[in-house]
RNA sequence: GGGCCUAUAGCUCAGCUGGUUCAGAGCAUCUGCCUUACAAGCAGAGGGUCACAGGUUCGAAUCCUGUUGGGCCCACCA
């Protein structure tokens, strides 16, 4: 055995373990003939910076992985980053800025260059930040979704759901920001209450017979007006169905039209549409056939479809038209009012509503079976409360919109003839050419090379979607039928997914739709969703409020198996955790305690002396125990209860191994211990660093080390978790009784001021296993401990266990009146308890209606009732004599 | 606005198909102790009308209804 410091050293150990790891390749899986357990990582952002949230999320696969690594499954975690087109393309294009570089200068390859440099100098550091938690990736199989390989599986996809005839193309209203001239997603829009004014503008009758009010908080989008609308039923305006009316300033003529949608007590019950601008109102307008006029350019100034204000910014024509209406008696009052209005997230320019060409991928086919898994628990969802919310999302699915004006990312493979309109979807301009030849389409006089491609890339998701497929074998998106490569066809699909309930639609839903439409099976079985990690006042971490601690700095100040641990002792699945340091300081704590508990049983000299009774006792006992927690313990990971699983270690560790087995055992100062004890202590020890290693990696790693002669490369990870074995509940419940009678005993030492050197004397009156004794002569230093059938005479504090009695007698150090004011309480309690179980027995509905077996325990506790109230009166009845 | 979830000790949470002394655990707090593995420790203690109001039942933290607070998702009224 080598040499132990004393002092563990964590940031030193984590290091020099990690590396052992690596050398010697016991993170890596390949296909074999054991069972596979596999976790693909939800991919981070490649760009991005470890936060809170990866460290719970990766912690617990950690967990999850190296716990079945240690069941003898094959696990494979495969790791890797995800290209975030927006997120990324957003971080490129403000350091260009920085640099005085503008995105609209550079063309798309230029800026493309820009982007892969960024990702080369900061891609795959948050990889690195995972090591230093102990991550148990494979990391020869990392992945990034840009990778050519993972690109082309993008565009494969793309054109086989294209071909399937789920992918189409469509005008939609997307989210426009006119500073960043580009669509940005819904994500990516902050909805803000703002202060804005509601105007009642007046619209005179193309027959001259009178006007028509209509409420707006946007008066500068009237030229983009094609008609007002009124409820059908709203009798107010019944004289007006059918009748047109003109635009102010620009004399246009346009219908009143009727429609539910409209409602009536806001604003003044009529509604004017402007599709071009409004979402709402686009669908009314195609519901009416009215045509759309866009008024506005896409730095959001007025165009010449507006007729006036050409030129103006839309807040600026807002007040100009605002005056001019005034001015034109056509503004009949204003209103303060308060809106939500979307502003974006990067330029914090207010989002205009723009319609826009867009792809769109069909859900409904794609959606039914991914929505059946969750349904019949093939893929379960733990906590299982998230089922509900996935059904609801999944029955009111969406077409998705994959399309985004971007250029970081897969571009969409749609080309386009020269005049811009749409020919074939293809890899490459030849293979469009020839797609659209094939299909019949006249391609007389069109050159491959006359082809343009789409500008837009599609959306992260659609990449991100095809993961746990792609990560093993990117070649077979062309083609579903495709037998996949022998790792595809091993660990897909996949056991576990962990990740947050935050992406549950975005990420989860849409990989159990590719899983089945490339793999024809569900890609996971289970989805084990983590909660969001919040500061101490609620509020969720996030670098913009700079809540959130460095995890780096917090692994060197805790260690990072303090850190996992903290982190997991809080996070019931599904519930978000309110991040507190002490949690990780409870985690260091643990380690110390682990650590410092190794070094005593490491200092012991062995000697051939015979085990002390009172040392074997404490060795069957905790035998029994250990196999109790361990049962405990796999049952929790069947039930992915992980905080439980730890706690029950942690207590069994920390309470029952140190704080009563090593106390038992351990011999005097100075002493030899016996071989066998000892034995039994290290194996003891052995098992549980093999039952926390999945929580707590690196110093079970190190102690396992120092705990016998190891070969090179071997691991603590490779071995096997101990498995329970059958154990007597009995014997545990009696030795618990043993140790709660010394709890007893030393209260009262500690009452009568007795110190532990003056031994004691025992009597025990009724059911106790006496081979125990010799436990409680030990660890409170009774001189005698005898078994009596009547209470003592004399002077004797006394207490009950069940319904034994225990009686220490103490001479003149008993005060009387301070023994008979405890023991009266304790008779008042049992009485009122007794009256109680009585009251129940008397009621004979509770009797008659209530099981046998209930019944039967009810008059148990009523017996033992009247047994604890007898032997306390005669103890009362016994102190009064004395 | 629609839907879903949730409310248990100061904090974070257990508490399974109602029924063992059911009101629990860990942390935090308080009181003693520097007892030769560990003060990052040891020995003890206190702390809850199970959000509120009804109901079902022999029996409710647990089931039902309503109210209030918190959270999430979706849609967002010009």
């Amino acid at each position: 055995m080598n040499e132990l410091p004393a002092k563990y050293n964590p940031s030193e150990v984590e290091d020099k373990l990690y590396a052992y790891w690596l050398e010697n390749g016991l993170f890596r899986s390949t296909p074999d003939e054991r069972e596979a357990y596999c976790i693909v990582i939800p991919p981070p952002n490649v760009t991005g910076v470890l936060h809170m949230g990866h460290m719970l999320n990766n912690t617990i696969q950690d967990v999850l992985v190296r716990r079945a690594r240690m069941i003898g499954k094959n696990a494979c975690w495969v790791p890797g980053t995800d290209h975030a087109s927006i997120a990324t393309e957003a971080k490129v294009v403000a350091k260009l800025k920085e640099q005085g570089i503008d995105k609209a200068s550079l063309t798309r390859d230029e800026f493309l260059k820009h982007a892969w440099e960024w990702k080369e100098k900061h891609g795959g550091i948050i990889l690195e930040q995972l090591k230093k938690l102990g991550a148990s990736c494979d990391w020869s199989r990392t992945r990034f979704t840009m990778d050519p390989e993972m690109s082309q599986a993008v565009i494969d996809a793309f054109i086989h759901l294209y071909r399937r005839g789920l992918i189409y193309r469509g005008v939609r209203m997307v989210n426009w920001d006119p500073a960043g001239k580009t669509a940005v997603s819904d994500e990516e829009v902050i909805r803000k209450e703002v202060d804005s004014k509601l105007y009642y503008l007046s619209y005179p009758l193309s027959d001259g017979a009178g006007e028509v009010i209509v409420a707006t908080t946007r008066p500068e989008t009237i030229m983009a007006d094609v008609a007002i609308c009124v409820h059908p039923d709203d009798e107010r305006y019944s004289a007006l169905h059918g009748k047109y009316v003109l635009i102010p300033l620009i004399d246009r003529k346009i219908p009143i039209i009727l429609d539910e949608y409209v409602t009536r007590d806001f604003g003044t019950g009529c509604l004017k549409i402007t599709p071009a601008h409004d979402l709402n109102d686009y669908e009314i307008g195609l519901k009416h056939k009215l045509p759309v006029i866009d008024i506005l350019n896409d730095d959001g100034t007025l165009n010449s479809a507006a007729q006036i204000l050409t030129g103006e910014d839309r807040f600026v024509a807002r007040k100009k038209i605002v005056r001019m209406l005034e001015e034109a008696g056509r503004l009949s009052k204003t209103e303060d009012y308060k809106s939500s209005v979307g502003f974006s997230e990067r330029t914090d320019a207010v989002i205009e509503p723009r319609l826009s060409l867009q792809w769109f991928l069909k859900m409904e086919e794609l959606a039914a079976p991914a929505l059946k898994d969750v349904i019949d628990e093939s893929i379960k969802l733990i906590p299982d409360k998230f089922k509900n919310t996935y059904r609801h999302w999944m029955e009111n699915v969406r077409d998705w919109c994959i399309s985004r004006q971007l250029w970081w990312g897969q571009r969409i493979p749609a080309w386009y003839k020269a005049d811009g309109t749409f020919l074939e979807v293809g890899k490459t301009a030849q293979e469009a050419l020839s797609a659209a030849e094939s299909a019949g389409i006249d391609c007389s006089g069109i050159r491959a090379d006359m082809l343009k491609q789409d500008e837009d890339v599609v959306d992260t998701w659609f990449s991100s979607w095809l993961w746990p497929i792609s990560v093993f074998d990117p070649s077979v998106f062309a083609d579903p039928q495709k037998k996949g490569n022998r790792d595809l066809n091993y660990y897909y699909p996949t056991d576990d997914l962990i990740t947050a309930p935050e992406i549950l639609f975005f990420w989860v839903a849409r990989m159990i739709m590719a899983g089945h439409e490339f793999r024809g099976k569900k890609p996971f079985s289970t989805v084990y969703l983590t909660g969001i990690v919040r500061d101490k006042l609620g509020r969720k971490m996030s670098k913009s409020l700079g809540n959130s601690p460095d995890p780096l700095s917090l692994i060197a100040k805790y260690s990072a198996d303090g850190v996992r641990m903290g982190m997991l002792l809080c996070s019931a699945a599904g519930n978000d955790i309110l991040f507190d340091e002490s949690q990780v300081e409870q985690g260091r704590n643990f380690c110390n305690k682990i650590w410092n508990a190794f070094r005593l049983v490491k200092s012991w000299q062995t000697s051939d002396r015979p085990q002390p009774q009172h040392a074997l006792k404490a060795v069957e006992w905790f035998e029994m125990l250990l196999n109790k927690t361990i049962a405990e313990v796999a049952d929790d990971f069947r039930k992915y209860r992980i905080s439980e699983a730890l706690m029950a270690l942690y207590k069994l560790f920390w309470d029952d191994f140190c704080g009563r087995y090593l106390e038992l055992i351990k011999p005097d100062f100075g002493s030899p211990i016996d071989e066998e004890s000892y034995r039994s202590s290290l194996r003891f020890f052995d098992k549980m660093l093999k039952l926390l290693h999945p929580f707590m990696p690196f110093i079970t790693e190190e102690i396992w080390l120092h705990l016998d002669q190891r070969k090179s490369g071997e691991s603590i990870m490779m071995c096997r978790q101990p498995e329970a074995t059958a154990f007597d509940e009995t014997k545990i419940e009696a030795f618990e009784q043993a140790m709660n009678c010394v709890s007893e005993v030393r209260n009262i030492r500690k009452d009568k001021n007795i110190p532990h050197k003056t031994a004691l004397e025992l009597y025990i009156k009724g059911h106790f296993d006496d081979s125990l004794i010799c436990v409680l002569s030990r660890a409170v230093n009774l001189s005698e401990v005898k078994r009596v059938e009547l209470r003592p005479e004399g002077a004797a504090s006394s207490f009950m266990l069940g319904v034994t009695e225990f009686f220490v007698p103490l001479g003149n150090l008993l005060n009387v009146e301070d023994e008979l004011k405890k023991l009266k309480s304790e008779l008042q309690y049992f009485q009122g308890f007794r009256d109680s179980v009585n009251r129940k027995l008397s009621n004979e509905k509770f009797v008659s209606g209530a099981p046998a077996q209930v019944v039967d325990v009810e008059r148990k506790k009523l017996a033992d009732a009247e047994t604890k109230i007898k032997a306390i009166e005669e103890q009362i009845a016994s102190l009064e004599l004395g």
